[in-house]
RNA sequence: GCGCCUGUAGCUCAGAUGGAUAGAGCAACGGACUUCUAAUCCGUAGGUCGCAGGUUCGAAUCCUGCCAGGCGUGCCA
C-alpha cells in the first residue's frame, strides 16, 4: 500500500515535468515515513525539500506544484496538507488501516510473512563454538541472535538453514587432549605438572574422573600422542554433547552440525587450496603457503599452509564456505563474536578469490558480554575456568527473560550483564511487560466465553467503529509488522522487534485502563474483541520469533 | 602505532531510508483497583546526543580531527 502512494506521488512529479511547472531530469528517490505525529499525517514525504536545490524555489511551493496534479484514482487519500519546512503531509481515509486488519485476519498465523526472500536460500551460521568448554553468557548472546535473526528471514519467505561449526580438530583439540590427558594422570595418581596453557576448569577433573572411573588406568601404558588423541575426542564429544542439551534448554536449535573434521576426511581444504594456487593467489614464503588477501584489499596476506605442513584454521575456512556454496546456498551469513572482527577482510578476500560475489557473504559482528554479580566483574576465560556457564544463567535469570534482555540492545553494542539486575528485574523486566499484554487478552477472552461471546473474525464486525484514536494507533502498530519484519530482515537487526513489542504492547495496557473491551454494546463489544485478536495474534508472532512463550495466563 | 566497534536522561539502553518538539524501562516523586488480571495505567521531574569543525533547507544519524572505553593487530583458533 506504501507503494500505491509512492506511486500516485511520482505520478503526479512526472505529470508536473510535463507541463513545464517542474523541471527535467532523472528524479531523486521517494522516502515516505510515517510521522512520530498523528497531527502530521499517515505518511510523510520530505520530496519537495529534496528537489528544492535542483528547482531553485521555496520547498513549499514545489510541494503545491506537486499537489496540484496529484491524481487519487483509488481513492485512499482522505486529504493532504503541506507543513513545515515543505513536507507533504497524507491523512488517508480511516478505512485504509482497517483494510491490514482484515489481511491479518484472514492470513492468522501466516500474517507478516513475505516474498521478499522467495526463491532464496540463506545459510545462517553460528555459535560454532569450540567444544573445548561450556557456553558461557556471551555464545547465548549469540545464540539468541542468530536463532532470532533465522526466524525472521524464514518468516519473510527464505529458505532458511542454521549451522553450528565443529572445530573438532586442530591446536585446540590438541590442548583440550593433553589437558584431559595430565588430569587423568592425577586422578590415577601420578605427579604431573599441568600445562600452563591447559583447560584449567573445573570440567576437565570431572571428566578425567569419569574417564578414571569407567575405563580404569588401560590407557596409562599407551603412547602419550595416541591417549591425547582419544582423550581429547572423548571430552569434545563430551563437551559438545552438553552443549547441545544446553542450546536445547536455550530453545536454539540448528539444522545441522559441520565438523571441520568431516572437512578433512573429505580432503576439501587441500583441493580448494589447489585451485587457489591454479588461479595464481597462492605464493611460498618461509616455507609456508601464503593467500595473497592483500589483493581483495586485506592489510596483509595470510598463511593457509605452514612451515611445518599444517594447514591454518583459515584455510579450513575457505574451503568450509565453498563447501557452502557448493550446496547450493544463495547468500551466506555469519555470525561472529566482535573479537573475531578483524578476520573478516580475509574472508572477503577468500569469498572473492573463490569467484563468488561479495555480497552474498554477510558477517554479523556480536559484541560480547561482560557479566557481572553485584558490581564485581566476572572473568570468562574458558582457559583458566573462570566463568559463569549459560546455564548457571539460565537457571537464575529464566530463559524468557535471558533470551528477551539479548535481544533489546544492538548486536555491535556491548552488553554489561549483570545477574543481580536481570534477577531483580525480573518482577519489572519488560519481558513480561510484552507476556502480561498477550496473558491480559487471553482473559478477556476467557471472560467473553464466560458470557457466552464468541471472539469474531473480521467479516463478523463493524470495523468502522473502531475509531478512538488509541485504536487507531493500535491498528497502524499490527499492519506495519510486515514492513518490521521485512526491515529487519535487510538489515539483519532482529533487536527491533524487542521495541516494536514495548511499543504494541505499552499502547494496549494503556487502552486496557481507559477503556473497555466487553461491555453492554454488543456491536462495540465484538468490534474490540476483534482488535485485541489481532493483537494478540501479532504478540504471539513476534514473541515466537524471538523464541519466547506467549502465555496464557500470568 | 594502525584497524574495527562504542560514547544519547542518575543507571541500562532504543532512536529504519538524514526530518518537524530526541524516546522507553529502571531509579525518584505524586495519583488510579465495588468494572475484562494493579506483573497495569495516569501525571511530575530528569538532556551540551563525548568535544570541535564541516557538508545542507535540516545532523544523534553523513565527513574530518580530537578525547575516552572495548576488541583486534600470529606460520593461534
Amino acid at each position: 500500500m506504501k507503494k500505491g502512494l509512492s506511486g500516485i506521488i511520482m505520478q503526479a512529479i512526472k505529470t508536473g515535468q510535463e507541463r513545464g511547472e517542474l523541471a527535467d531530469g532523472p528524479l531523486p528517490p521517494l522516502t515516505l515515513e510515517y510521522p512520530k505525529e498523528a497531527r502530521h499525517g499517515d505518511y510523510a514525504t520530505n520530496i519537495a525539500m529534496v528537489m528544492a536545490s535542483r528547482e531553485q524555489r521555496p520547498p513549499r511551493e514545489i510541494a503545491e506544484t506537486i499537489l496540484r496534479w496529484l491524481k487519487d484514482e483509488e481513492e485512499i487519500i482522505d486529504r493532504v496538507e503541506v507543513a513545515g519546512p515543505g513536507f507533504i503531509n497524507f491523512f488517508l481515509k480511516e478505512d485504509y488501516w482497517r483494510h491490514f486488519l482484515s489481511e491479518a485476519d484472514r492470513q492468522g498465523e501466516r500474517y507478516g510473512e513475505g516474498e521478499l526472500g522467495a526463491g532464496k536460500r540463506v545459510l545462517v551460521e553460528f555459535l560454532s563454538a569450540n567444544p573445548t568448554g561450556p557456553l558461557h553468557i556471551g555464545h547465548g548472546r549469540i545464540g539468541v541472535f542468530g536463532d532470532a535473526l533465522a526466524n525472521i528471514l524464514e518468516k519473510v519467505g527464505f529458505e532458511v538453514e542454521r549451522e553450528y561449526y565443529v572445530n573438532d580438530i586442530g591446536t585446540q583439540m590438541e590442548l583440550l587432549g593433553r589437558s584431559v590427558y595430565m588430569r587423568y594422570l592425577q586422578e590415577c595418581g601420578k605427579k604431573v605438572e599441568f600445562p600452563a596453557d591447559g583447560y584449567q576448569g573445573a570440567y576437565i577433573r570431572e571428566i578425567a574422573r569419569q574417564i578414571k572411573e569407567g575405563e580404569g588406568d588401560r590407557y596409562l601404558p599407551l603412547p602419550e600422542g595416541r591417549v591425547v588423541d582419544l582423550l581429547g575426542q572423548k571430552a569434545s564429544d563430551v563437551i559438545l554433547r552438553s552443549i547441545k542439551d544446553g542450546l536445547k534448554r536455550f530453545r536454539v536449535s540448528f539444522d545441522r552440525w559441520y565438523r571441520e573434521g568431516d572437512l578433512y576426511r573429505r580432503g576439501l581444504a587441500p583441493r580448494i587450496l589447489e585451485e587457489l594456487q591454479g588461479r595464481g593467489y597462492i605464493y611460498e614464503l618461509d616455507g609456508a603457503l601464503w593467500f595473497k588477501s592483500t589483493l581483495f584489499g586485506d592489510e596483509k596476506d595470510r598463511v593457509v599452509v605452514r612451515a611445518n605442513g599444517a594447514t591454518t584454521y583459515f584455510a579450513s575456512d575457505i574451503a568450509y564456505h565453498q563447501d557452502k556454496y557448493d550446496r547450493g546456498y544463495n547468500l551466506l551469513i555469519d555470525i561472529w563474536g566482535a573479537d573475531h572482527h578483524g578476520y573478516i577482510p580475509r574472508m572477503e578476500a577468500a569469498i572473492q578469490a573463490l569467484g563468488c560475489d561479495k555480497s552474498s557473504f554477510k558477517v554479523v559482528l556480536v559484541q560480547l558480554v561482560n557479566l557481572w554479580r553485584g558490581g564485581e566483574q566476572v572473568s570468562m576465560s574458558t582457559r583458566t575456568g573462570e566463568f559463569t556457564s549459560l546455564q548457571e544463567v539460565m537457571d537464575e535469570v529464566g530463559v524468557d527473560a535471558c533470551r528477551y534482555f539479548f535481544m533489546l540492545r544492538r548486536a555491535d553494542s556491548p552488553l554489561d550483564f549483570d545477574l543481580e539486575l536481570a534477577k531483580k528485574e525480573g518482577l519489572e523486566n519488560p519481558v513480561y511487560y510484552v507476556q502480561y499484554g498477550h496473558a491480559r487478552i487471553a482473559s478477556i477472552f476467557k471472560k467473553a466465553a464466560e458470557r457466552g461471546i464468541n471472539v469474531p473474525t473480521f467479516s463478523e464486525v463493524n470495523a468502522s467503529l473502531l475509531r478512538l484514536s488509541e485504536e487507531t494507533g493500535l491498528i497502524k502498530r499490527v499492519a506495519i509488522f510486515p514492513e518490521l519484519l521485512e526491515g529487519m530482515a535487510l538489515s539483519l537487526e532482529p533487536h527491533r522487534l524487542t521495541s516494536y513489542l514495548q511499543d504494541l504492547a505499552g499502547l494496549f495496557h494503556s487502552y486496557y485502563n481507559k477503556h473497555m473491551v466487553i461491555s453492554g454494546d454488543k456491536e462495540m463489544t465484538k468490534a474490540r474483541l476483534f482488535l485485541a485478536k489481532s493483537i494478540k495474534a501479532v504478540l504471539q508472532s513476534a514473541l515466537g520469533l524471538l523464541g519466547i512463550v506467549a502465555p496464557e495466563e500470568m
